[in-house]
DNA sequence: ATTGAAGTTGGCACTCGGTGTCAATAGGCT
DNA sequence: AGCCTATTGACACCGAGTGCCAACTTCAAT
């Protein structure tokens, strides 16, 4: 595999001012919020025109989720990569296992972004693609290739679903407890059934 | 209660207004899309000047969920009527049954209304507002009153992640099957746990 | 029926996100 | 150097959404 595909001054500079532009946009987010910075601002701090700063990102939304292509190529390979002797809902379980660790490792930035992400209504409504992304990512792996059926699906939904409630617990707690933790309790919940929700991480407590 | 307060003209022609601007609205999405429409085409369909349409809905999203708010409210009247020796997690099941019914009557026009959402980037995207709503009122329903526990709030994420993944099948079969049976599903397959997902609809599938 | 207050509308001007176009320029190649 | 092509900035344009104000309805009180 050739990495090192010698780059050249063009290259250099699209990335230069790739970077410069997610990192105006960061600064002015947090100091401002999302809404209220305009993309003129933006491409102005990072010394290019409002025009070059829709070349590098499509939208507005889409310079706030710089990682998002990676993190899901990410998943799928490691899925692909099943252990020995493991099957695909495990496989998947571990796979996310993996992300929630890098979502601890790059806890600070995680939260910062995610406190801009809920200050604005725009960014919320544009997680909302994201999502079906990996609902159908989630749903692949449990089938292993095949095309997944409405059981599927749904399993990878409430997999999905539980999952996105863990990730808003930790966020709402800034970033205090442990993602990988609170996942696993989601799985640990699908896996046995709720039955009884409030059992899960507390101790028993008969109907109220 | 009082039911018939006498609607003045006033109150009168702005509930017209309003059914005017849906129904041109529908129509129009209906024939050429969410984005391929101008809200001055809706405004002059339904007689009306652009600025007097944002007066009656906030934005364009606004007007392709008039019935959002009322499907709500009628969830949290259902949930909070308990039937005798039902704890909460089977009156948000009947609950649910109780909507999928209602999406089976209007069965047409959800599904019209499902085509043009599906065509639209930003439709899409705003649903996510609508999910989070209904994410803490389930959280709430299972918590009783109290403040949902991470358990309870994943336990909500999972169920209302594998019924919007219920819907997206029932949508995609163009609204054929019974979404209330395939919704029970989602419900039976988070009640026994997802040990193996492919189990729950067919017969036994040993690891593929 | 007349009048006056309050609610509602249309038109206008404006901001901002996003796109098409095109001339000018910077990088790469020989 | 000198040519070719990718990239940029400036400009004009569209549509969503907002503030503002003058004109017009509706309503209630006389």
């Amino acid at each position: 595999m050739k990495k090192d595909e010698p780059i050249g001054r063009r290259e250099q500079n699209r990335r230069d001012r790739r970077q410069a532009l997610i990192a105006s946009a960061r600064a002015l987010f947090d100091a401002r919020g999302f809404e209220a910075v305009t993309i003129e601002e933006i491409a102005a701090r990072a010394g290019v025109s409002k025009r070059t700063f829709f070349r590098y990102f499509p939208t507005k939304e889409d310079v706030v989720f710089p990682e998002h292509e990676a993190r899901l190529d990410r998943f799928r390979e490691l899925v692909s990569g099943r252990l020995p002797g493991e099957d695909s809902l495990a496989g998947v379980r571990r796979a996310f296992v993996d992300l929630g660790s890098q979502l601890m490792a790059d806890r600070g930035e995680v939260i910062a972004l995610q406190r801009v992400v809920d200050r604005s209504q725009a960014l919320v409504a544009s997680d909302r693609a994201r999502d079906r992304e990996w609902d159908e990512v989630v749903a692949a792996a449990l089938a292993d290739g095949r095309e997944p059926s409405p059981a599927e699906r749904m399993a990878a939904g409430a997999i999905m679903g539980s999952l996105r409630a863990a990730l808003r617990v930790w966020y709402e707690a800034e970033g205090e407890g442990d993602v990988v933790e609170l996942g696993l309790q989601g799985f640990a919940l699908l896996w046995e059934g709720l039955g009884a929700p409030g059992d899960a991480t507390s101790g028993a407590s008969p109907a109220g």
